[in-house]
DNA sequence: TGTACGCCTGTTTTT
DNA sequence: CAGGCGTACA
């Protein structure tokens, strides 16, 4: 028999295995989900049913995508490097470049990451003369986003109101400006693709007739024109249909928020007449009370496909729970508990720490770091967004595409070479005037600021001149060096972080280089399109160069968030950050209601579902034991905040749990060991900086005093303001949405109340004037 | 051209 | 509380 399908179980076997049709794979977690995947491709090509380069396989992440090609290569000696085999924005990145011209773009088109899009909104906005306070900058990014996100163009937006009207306007102006700039923002490399394909017949059949088997992993995630897309490739509606091979799980559904439609499974089922269904239910990751609480939990949501994990190991551990009565205890329980762990023998890089939001992190830092435990924490800036390899990867984008104003702007005058707003401001003015790119603007600016204009202009050239014949690390090299980025950073107090990441652009280009196989010469004559263009029998495949293709996997793949370590550490990270991974030993903190449901979700459509899919992922993390832990009090925002345990606590099963501490009704009737809630933190080993002494201040500041004040406090806002309304209640506004009452303040006439609106961010209005209604 | 101060905001995040 | 951002000023 086939060795590839040994050790599956029956259902395993099955989806890996299906004949070339739609199919849905639902893949609880834990389930072997990326094995089926990968498995499946490893078998579809050993059994001579596709070609490696036939096939089409996606992912959301490139770390995802990189594992499949991993367990790929281990399991058939092919090259994986010709496959067709990455993240939706990659695959689309690869479509455009190989099909620039009919795709209306330039051959050396940028991408523009999130803060290059603001930017650019920015800079727009400025140009119009548009109050940005009236049509702020990130709501227009989201707004425009979300519409591409939907398949739309500005034009086919349908706006209701004179808000909306100037929103899709700045829509169509965005896009004439990326347009001009020859750039691409993320959403726009999906749409734009989307409509390559469906606008050209000869592109499309030829790519429909490729990629007969298309996979697709975490499908739940997918938004709609990500579904778009993957329906036009499949050839979807006509005879025969490309077999699509979905594998999904609606409950660990996360991104909603982000425009992940968990919809589109059943969309898919429906439309695409979907027979074959399989789901994997046998779990091989957690023990089972893990699992029987994970279950119960999910259990309570409403609209599920409906699945039940089990597993063959037996019961394991009860979860344990602890109740502290403030954060920084919570924070030192945790650390007595990862010391036992060690001692019990567990690793540290198997110990994980989770939490519902970033802030929470702080506190458990600083309970790690005062107990000497190395620890690790996931989130952040991330080595491509790092300001100073931006600033290099600007020049590079210059040498690569004059016409980019958004790389332009941000190192015309960086490190400073006298060139300053005005002079700016007048050179955009004439580049307005003439419909052309700031670049090309200069020559027409005279004087000492042109003088100063030219002479950045000529720096440039000469390094793309200097560019041809170099290979890539090479020209980076010079690029840091000519530009005075390194000089700059050297002559610089703190700054020699930024010298050593700027070395590592050049090592990063090393390394991209030898992966990708590419030519070594930066010239744009005979370079590959990424990997195989043997393979390549699509019409008018345009050439790429090697400067190109770093740039664009600079764009699309930000790098790791932290620099790897020696050391083994306790893994810190968001829930969110934490999915697809597993790890022995779990601690979930802060369950607390406002936190865990987040308080924002309690207001949003489905949101208290998705945050209960979200305690499902976080508890599904754990192989062998599970912590989950709350605060009765907890510092935020400088304020001591009160809650009470998360209800998710209550939906797990009694029989799974063993309390640590006696279970309590928290706030109110309990609170009287808060007075003893002292941090013996202090900065006792004198290691810490400034930061860590405010917070002890800031913390021992905690006394009963404070307790009453803030009681008080809850219990005034929770009470009813006289106009009817009270804080916290959900509202919804004629113009702005719906939102939620922050604030209420004045009597009568002089009645206010702030409000947060989903869509349109904060805002006072007037209750007498303001049509409120409450929903 | 750089710094200083004051205001505002404060979920989750990949590409 | 604290970091980011934008304006004002030296």
């Amino acid at each position: 028999m086939n060795a590839l399908l040994d050790n599956l179980n029956p259902e395993q076997h099955a989806a890996v295995t299906l004949p070339p049709e739609p199919a849905l794979i639902l893949a609880g977690a834990g389930s072997g989900k990326t094995r089926v995947l990968t498995t499946r491709i490893a078998w579809l090509i050993q059994t001579g049913q596709v070609a490696p380069h036939s096939l089409l396989a996606v992912t959301f992440t490139n770390k995802a995508a990189k594992e499949m090609l991993t367990r790929l290569s281990a399991m058939l000696p092919i090259n994986t490097r010709g496959m067709w085999v990455g993240t939706f924005h990659g695959l689309c990145n690869r479509l455009l470049r190989a099909h620039h011209r009919d795709a209306g773009l330039p051959q050396t088109f940028q991408i523009l990451d999130s803060s290059d899009q603001l930017s650019a909104l920015k800079r727009m906005l400025k140009a119009l003369n548009i109050d940005d306070e009236k049509y702020p900058p990130k709501q227009l990014q989201y707004f425009i986003n979300n519409a591409k996100e939907c398949g739309l163009r500005a034009k086919d937006v349908e706006a209701n109101d004179d808000f909306n009207r100037k929103f899709v306007e700045l829509y169509a102006l965005y896009d004439e400006q990326c347009q001009r700039e020859g750039v691409v923002d993320f959403p726009e490399l999906l749409l734009r693709c989307y409509e390559l394909l469906d606008r050209n017949q000869i592109l499309r059949e030829h790519y429909q007739a490729r990629f007969r088997h298309i996979l697709v992993d975490e499908f739940q995630d997918t938004n709609s024109l990500q579904y778009a897309w993957l329906k036009l490739l499949a050839n979807y509606g006509k005879q025969p249909t490309n077999a699509l091979f979905a594998v999904g799980d609606d409950d660990q559904s996360i991104y909603a928020f982000r425009g992940a439609n968990v919809a589109n499974m059943e969309k898919f089922e429906r439309e695409f007449r979907v027979r074959h269904h399989i789901k994997l239910e046998q779990n091989y990751r957690s023990h089972g009370h893990i699992l029987e609480a994970a279950n119960t939990l999910i259990r309570q949501n409403s609209r599920r496909l409906g699945k039940n994990l089990w597993t063959a190991s037996g019961e394991g551990e009860p979860l344990r729970v602890y109740e502290a009565p403030t954060d920084m205890l919570e924070a030192q329980w945790l650390v007595e508990e990862i010391k036992n762990l060690i001692a019990e023998g567990y690793s540290r890089e198997e110990i994980a720490v989770l939490y519902r939001s970033n802030a929470q992190s702080r506190v458990l830092e600083h309970a790690l770091f005062s107990a000497m435990i190395p620890y690790k924490v996931y989130g952040g800036l991330r080595f491509f967004e790092r300001a100073e390899i931006k600033h290099a990867l600007a020049y590079l984008r210059l040498i690569e595409n004059k016409d980019d104003d958004t790389a332009f702007l941000r190192v015309v005058n960086f490190p400073t070479r006298g060139i300053g707003a005005r002079t700016l401001e007048q050179l955009q003015d004439t580049a307005r005037t003439y419909n052309q790119s700031l670049y090309a603007s200069v020559p027409m600016i005279a004087g000492k600021a042109g003088s100063n204009l030219t002479a950045f202009v000529n720096l440039i050239e000469q390094m793309r001149f200097a560019a041809q014949g170099l290979t890539l690390p090479e020209v980076i090299e010079q690029v840091i060096h000519q530009s005075t980025l390194i000089t700059h950073y050297q002559n610089e107090k703190e700054g020699q972080d930024r010298v050593d990441n700027l070395q590592e652009l050049v090592n990063a280009a090393t390394a991209f280089i030898s992966e990708e196989g590419l030519a070594q010469d930066t010239g744009a004559t005979t370079s590959l399109v990424l990997n195989d263009t043997s393979a390549e029998s699509a019409p008018n495949v345009a050439p790429s160069t090697p400067l190109a293709n770093f740039l664009a996997h600079a764009a699309l793949e930000a790098g790791d968030n932290q620099a790897a370590e020696g050391t083994p550490a306790v893994q810190l990270m968001t829930v969110h950050a934490a999915k697809g991974l597993e790890f022995n030993a779990v601690f979930l903190t802060g369950l607390e209601e406002g936190l865990f449901p987040h308080e924002n979700s309690l207001v949003e459509l489905d949101g208290v579902e998705e945050e209960r899919r979200l305690m499902y992922v976080a508890i599904t993390r754990a192989r062998k034991r599970l912590y989950m832990s709350l605060a009765q009090s907890r510092m935020l925002f400088g304020q001591t905040r009160y809650s009470v345990k998360s209800r998710f606590l209550e939906e797990l099963p009694e029989n799974t749990l063993k309390w640590l501490t006696p279970k309590v009704q928290a706030l109110g009737s309990n609170w009287s060991y808060g007075a003893s809630a002292q941090s013996n933190f202090g900065g006792s080993n004198g290691q810490y900086g400034k930061k860590d002494r405010a917070w002890d201040e800031a913390w021992d500041k905690q006394d009963n005093a404070q307790t009453a004040a803030a009681s008080a406090k809850i219990r005034q806002k929770q009470g009813e303001h006289a106009s009817g309304f009270r804080i916290g209640q959900a509202v919804f506004h004629t113009k702005f949405g719906e939102g939620v009452i922050l604030e209420l303040e004045g009597q009568g006439a002089d009645a206010r109340a702030q409000i947060k609106f989903r869509r349109h961010g904060n805002k006072w209005l007037a209750l007498g004037i303001a049509k409120l209604t409450a929903i």
